[in-house]
DNA sequence: TATGAATGAGAGTTCATTCAT
DNA sequence: AATGAATGAACTCTCATTCAT
């Protein structure tokens, strides 16, 4: 592996750090509200750096969710790997899951790019594709290895409760903005604890 | 109570047209690329006419809200009052739950509230009370007669469910627009079924 | 006719000046160099006003051209109408063209214009269509009460010259900023008035 | 002379492309809409290399109207050089100033650069001087040979004549780009030949 | 010599808000 | 109560220029 120059290097500390700001700012002041000028100063660059490596806010906003679709797979696919067997992997699939709530970044972030979605429709070639990835459990030997092999109602049954986790936890997530008492961190993992339930019963 | 003079009426009639032009522009740009002018045009008044009715967007917003709360409410109050016992009550409020797939206007606009909220932490205040008052249950009339009287870890288990409910209607509607093919309405509907009857298993 | 109210002269003050003040900017510093902050500043007007009356720079620039040219045509027009004969319609034509070199206005925003059409094809349309109207020639009466009937080559000769008049005085106004020696201003008068008559010898 | 090292080649063939390239967007867009990455790219260079070879924009845009001043005095001269009598360089200079329609660069790139002098009047020290060089008839054996000895206002009118003779081809051509039914290619000669003969009529 | 990441001033444009009518 | 012209601050984005390599 070639070792990189010191420009290269810079080049991508710079990508990073802008990325990371970005993250910060989007989800602190949402995609309209958020200024490019916060994210730079964030970064410790200039507002004109940002256009050197995306190509409008736009872009930006699009390349972030595609990263951290990315490290959030993988941090998923970590976990699971360690499995041996289904009980293990279900056990670490919640754990993953319930531990979501610690975070709050990440469902806030889903939420904006879907709203963003939802009112960019031209974007949608690309938002899919970012979608796709985040669904760590279309690989098919992981879910075979969690859920073994269904067919029919079950399977549909069960990418249905795969597919309303995540929004499930961004709801509840904001909402526990507003009632700390009641949706404390505790109670959040908690309702996590049994909604992962109710959708995966352990089979013993 | 006295008959309302064609001005009022005028007057009244122009402030339901901007809360109705701003709920249909807020939900479909949301609150930050919802511009005043396009609320106006939808109400078939002028830019002018929002500031004779609100003192600003934010106001409007906020109006809005505290509107539409109350009629939210009045609806499940009113679904509520015919029940004459529990089970009924149960019933009458679970349809009214996963009815609200239906018509995704109102949790999606629930979903851009909260986070306005959560970045407007200077009008905490309003907001504070406007979701009080969305909380029906409140009212320990309807919350006994639906529940009976609980104390302790069942209490707070229940109102933990009560505060999730919401939350995770807004998070799989937002959801149900990028996969329509599993969360379809019709798979929505279900799912919101199981999620309810797992937080309040009807008790025969 | 209807007086016009306070608020309704104001507007169409607004828009004079900003005209006024556009062509005066337009002129001094070409197209692209020209900062609407300066020609709303020359108009004694916000940089918003702008907008409330042209939907962009180019708009702005594209609407001076039109109205100019307007004011173009009805000199020339009323020119020509006192005439009673042809020698004294084309000497009333003459002395509007060499008049022409005294105000630089009109002929150095003439270039500008087609250099901006030379390279934003995308505006022909609009373009043509100020284009045609700024020949008064186009005029049918005009022209034959000026140059009588021709057919075939005379009349294509005739169109020839009558398209080539203004480009080249534009071309000898910028010139005349360069070699005032040589293209005094009674220099460029001589050299128009040689042109002109070289095109339409007069008949006697 | 000294034969060059590859190192200076290659200089000077990067100083050459990027001549020819400010060349072709200049022209294309103007030197305000210009952008010095669209000239670098062209030259198959990057933008730093312009910094290597040229102080700043304007300066590049100075120095290509300098070699290209070159150029046309030296087509002109070497044109002239052959004849051998007053009637054949009469010829030559008519054969070469109608030829100009031709290519369209160079009568635009004058255009262009004339404006620029106009609006950037602390440039003029150096645009006297290559303005000066681009009448090949300064020379006065040059000028002799073509025109004969004359003396006051002959004299006067043939330096008119001479000054007159490039502001009108560069205005003509850009109207041919409006008008290309009337100012068509040959009409644009033949418009060229005319004024040319009513400015030096070839005395029999 | 040549690169291209980074800068930063400044452009056109938008839009909530004001105010004379 | 309602209008809409006008404001002006703030935005995203551009681009000539710089500089470490």
């Amino acid at each position: 592996m070639e070792a990189l120059s010191r420009q290269q290097l810079r080049t991508q500390q710079t990508q990073k750090r802008l990325l990371d700001a970005a993250e910060e700012v989007f989800v602190r002041d949402g995609y309209e509200a958020a200024q490019l000028d916060a994210i730079a100063a964030t970064a410790g660059r200039s507002k004109g750096a940002v256009y050197t490596h995306f190509k409008s806010k736009e872009d930006l906003f699009l390349a972030l969710f595609e990263h951290r679709t990315g490290s959030f797979i993988d941090g998923l696919v970590t976990s699971l790997r360690k499995c041996t067997n289904r009980k293990q992997s279900l056990e670490a699939f919640r754990e993953f899951y319930v531990g979501l709530g610690k975070d709050r970044t990440w469902p806030i972030l889903t939420l904006e790019f879907k709203l963003f979605a939802l009112r960019h429709p031209d974007s949608k070639e690309r938002l899919r594709k970012a979608f796709e990835m985040s669904k760590a459990t279309n690989d098919e030997s992981v879910y075979a290895h969690m859920f073994g092999q269904h067919t029919g109602q079950q399977k549909a049954d069960n990418d249905l409760a795969l597919a309303s986790l995540g929004p499930i936890i961004s709801g509840l997530i904001l909402e526990s903005y507003f009632e700390p008492q009641i949706l404390s961190e505790k109670g959040l993992r908690r309702m996590l604890g049994r909604i992962f339930d109710s959708f995966f019963p352990a089979r013993r």
